[in-house]
DNA sequence: AGCACGCCGACT
DNA sequence: GTCGGCGTGCTC
């Protein structure tokens, strides 16, 4: 039998697959999906079996077995190794990028090379210390670990490799495995045990108490807790293991992040009348079992979560699995209580918080079968489940849902893929969705087909949407208020501290950030090998570019003209606490931006402590306005709503919109009624108006026409090509030479055509331009925007356009990078 | 990505 | 005359 394996190498030569023979008493093993370690230009790398077959075209000849098989249950089940195919055709990825995105990180294995001494080893030209030193590490070592301690002798050990006289094998070994804990048990009857500990002499009080510890427990117990709980070293238990009254195992253990917790069964809660007719429709599309994609627009707290719970609840009860994405930042404890609390342990969670090893024993939860419910970010649409009936994406308009690095995947639309392959159905939930999902769902539906869009326009309890009050912040300068809160911010303020009441405040500063400025000469600090601003970090005092990671110290004066007049701009939410505690001394405080949440937990512990009502207000970026509950908010303050509203992002308005909507919806969720106060400085503007009227659909509206005469989503669709070299005239010429090619072939197939032509099917080949980051890594950027309408493969001719380019000449090493619909081209 | 093969400068 | 620089080409 014959194995298609696609190997772990990044290259374009070598995305396809290679194939193997499958050895005898593999065979009952290897399926599709199987990860295994295969022989590939005289080493052994990890690849993936993506398909079996009977012969191959070079039988005999070249063929090389594979080496071993990594794994008793696949990762991957054909479905997965399908959409890999799909995700590597859409996105312009190679195929081991997709297959790679699908398993957790702890799986990607790397050869681990060991040699050990030859027949004749004994006798050959190697030094005697480095002989003496194999033969006492027990005659094989790791390759690495022996270069490493004489790394003179790097020539010698390879000649010695190549003659035979120290013999080589190789093997994947994977990132970590699972986790093996040093557990005690006792290893004679309690009885006896007891006996035995009044006997212990008065100098072996520890071993003493470590065995009475252990008796009262009643079970074994991990090594560490057992000497914890006794206060006995772990020297002492082994004396106890030497006498043999207990034993010393090793016991496989999940690391289980949430093992230390306990969840708090609930009950499915009454639905509302708006909840009800949309959790109706949801589980007529779960009955239909046939794949269905549906857009639930519920206004912030209109209860969309216990929808989720009740569907999940009616998916398992039809034997099937459920997927469920949030946002990474409002993946919060109190989230994830929600869903453990309902489903208890079959829910599996997978976030980037989690240490590798702790997403690896979540995975094999789903992989093994042991849970039906996995919720997570982004990367979690990949869960190894055999049946999925429904998978759920919450605030399906959040950018995150987009992988920035290849490959360039948006979860939304995996999912909508990989329910078509399980006849699953798609629930999107927002109360802001994207132009394009909103677009799509309010298509009016087919004769005898149920509509994709489920309003949901109340909150639940009849609670109202906060008051949104907008203030002119030119104004306020005008009447000679120079603070960064006007006098109705103010107000509100301290009208919460004097009530005991919770405030959110919001400093909106995307697109920005710290940086320095010299006030004389205008200098500012740059990266020397990217074109942007270097990042200044309060705490350690060093510049730091975000791209290539190149540091350098904070100057104290200005390197160009020698000013003492140099700053710090940007350092928003500081200032902001600053200036709160000089209004209103004695104010407390929690600040939540780069700064206080870059420590792992740091993010959960400031919203604990927000929860149990120990500060006053709640300060911070985007972060604050992510589905946050928290029932003593009642004023939610946004210091400047326009910073991201003049970005050079044709998504900007959408983005204040969606910002200003979601942290407003923070706002007396609970029986207290809340008021937001929007500070700008362009009140008319229709994404800050509408947001204040909790009118989606006029922004909508006022959206649509705008993107309309631009030709920008939904109206059109876009795919964004970067290249870079190091070479400005070489890249300017290949870069033009590339869109040449996409006009050439664009034209060949009658579709270049300007958009606004009304053609239904169009193509706009924009640029090559210098890129915004016009330089990073010292290599020069140019891109190229491709626009286009209609049922077009814009993948598949964008591949075809790449080949000239990417294959033969190796003398040419411009970088093609190709981004289907991207989030930002600025 | 590695590692081989392969054609030009500084040494014995 | 050789040792070794890293340019380009292949790996079932």
């Amino acid at each position: 039998m014959i194995a298609k394996v696609i190997v772990d190498v990044p290259s374009r030569q070598n995305d396809r697959p290679f194939d193997y023979l499958v050895p005898e008493g593999m065979e009952p093993w290897i399926e599709c999906g199987s990860r295994v370690g295969v022989p590939f230009g005289g080493r052994v790398l990890q690849g993936f079996v993506i398909g079996l077959a009977e012969s191959s075209s070079l039988e005999g000849s070249r063929l090389k077995p594979i080496a071993e098989l990594l794994d008793a249950l696949p990762p991957l089940l054909p479905d997965l190794v399908e959409l890999s195919r799909w995700m590597s055709d859409k996105y312009c990825c190679s195929r081991i990028q997709a297959l790679q995105a699908m398993i957790p990180a702890a799986l990607k294995g790397k050869e681990e090379r060991k040699v050990s001494l030859g027949e004749y080893g004994e006798s050959c030209g190697l030094p005697p210390e480095l002989l003496e030193w194999v033969s006492a590490s027990g005659g094989t070592v790791r390759l690495d670990a022996l270069l490493e301690r004489y790394p003179q002798y790097t020539s010698a050990v390879k000649a010695a490799l190549r003659s035979g006289d120290l013999q080589q094998t190789s093997a994947i070994r994977d990132r970590l495995s699972v986790r093996r804990v040093l557990t005690v048990f006792l290893d004679v009857d309690p009885a006896a045990a007891a006996t035995a500990a009044e006997q212990f002499p008065p100098r072996a009080a520890k071993q003493r108490l470590a065995l009475l510890c252990l008796l009262e427990r009643g079970e074994p117990m991990p090594l560490q807790e057992l000497a914890a709980a006794s206060g006995a070293a772990a020297s002492s238990i082994k004396a106890l293991a030497d006498k043999g009254l207990v034993a010393l195992r090793e016991v496989e253990k999940s690391r289980d992040p949430y093992g230390d917790r306990s969840f708090a069964a609930t009950e499915p809660l009454p639905l509302t009348e708006g909840q009800d007719k949309v959790y109706g429709t949801i589980r007529r599309a779960l009955d239909g079992a046939k794949a269905r994609t549906m857009l639930l627009h519920g206004v912030t707290g209109s209860g969309k979560t216990e929808v989720y719970l009740q569907s999940i609840r009616h998916c398992l009860d039809s034997g099937r699995q459920a997927i469920v994405l949030v946002p990474e930042i409002s993946l919060t404890p109190q989230m994830v209580e929600r869903f453990k609390g309902r489903f208890g342990n079959a829910v599996a969670v997978l976030h980037s918080r989690l240490s590798s090893g702790e997403r690896f024993d979540e995975w094999r939860k789903i992989r093994s079968g042991a849970a039906q419910v996995a919720i997570g970010a982004r990367s979690a649409i990949f869960a190894p489940f055999s049946s999925i009936g429904l998978i759920i994406i919450d605030e399906e308009h959040e950018s995150s849902y987009k992988q920035e690095e290849s490959p360039k995947y948006h979860a939304r639309d995996v999912a909508v893929r990989r329910a078509m392959q399980h006849g699953a159905a798609v629930v999107l939930g927002s109360a802001t969705p994207s132009l394009e999902t909103y677009a799509a769902a309010s298509r009016i539906p087919a004769a005898g087909e149920e509509p994709a869009l489920l309003p949901m326009r109340d909150r639940v309890g009849g609670r109202p949407l906060p008051q949104v009050e907008v203030v002119d912040m030119r104004e306020e300068l005008r009447e000679g208020n120079r603070s960064m809160f006007s006098r109705k911010l103010h107000s509100a303020l301290a009208d919460r501290l004097e009530r005991g009441e919770q405030s959110v405040l919001l400093l909106n500063r995307r697109g920005y950030s710290t940086f320095v400025m010299c006030r004389s000469c205008g200098y500012t600090s740059t990266c020397p090998h990217c074109d942007i601003s270097l990042t200044f970090h309060q705490k350690t005092r060093v510049l730091r570019c975000h791209y290539c990671g190149h540091a350098e110290g904070a100057p104290s004066k200005c390197p160009s003209c020698e000013s003492e007049n140099i700053r710090y701009f940007g350092t928003g939410t500081q200032r902001v606490e600053e200036e709160l505690s000089k209004l209103f001394p004695g104010i407390k405080v929690i600040r939540m931006d780069v700064d206080t949440t870059s420590q792992k937990n740091s993010h959960e512990k400031l919203l604990k402590q927000f929860g149990e009502r120990k500060a006053d207000v709640l300060l911070g970026t985007q972060m604050v306005a992510k589905g946050l509950d928290f029932p003593y908010v009642t004023l939610v303050g946004v210091i400047a709503a326009d910073t991201s509203l003049h970005l050079p992002d044709f998504r900007a308005a959408e983005r204040t919109f969606q910002l200003l909507t979601q942290v407003a919806g923070r706002a007396g969720r609970h029986q207290l009624p809340g008021e937001v106060v929007v500070q700008s400085y362009a009140p008319e503007h229709y994404a800050i108006t509408t947001a204040q009227q909790h009118d989606y659909e006029a922004f909508l509206r006022e959206e649509l026409s705008h993107r309309a005469n631009m030709g920008y989503p939904p109206y059109c669709r876009l795919v964004l090509i970067t290249m870079s070299h190091e070479q400005l005239p070489l890249l300017a010429s290949v870069s033009e030479g590339f869109a040449a090619e996409l006009r050439a072939l664009a034209e060949h197939e009658g579709l270049l055509m300007p958009l606004s032509g009304g053609f239904p099917r169009a193509i706009e080949v924009l640029g090559p331009v210098s890129s915004p980051i016009s330089r990073m890594k010292d290599r020069y950027r140019f891109q190229c925007v491709i626009k286009y309408r209609g049922s077009i493969d814009i993948s598949s001719l964008v591949r075809l356009a790449l080949k000239p380019f990417t294959e033969g000449a190796a003398g040419n090493t411009v970088q093609f990078s190709v981004d289907v619909d991207p989030q930002v081209i600025l």
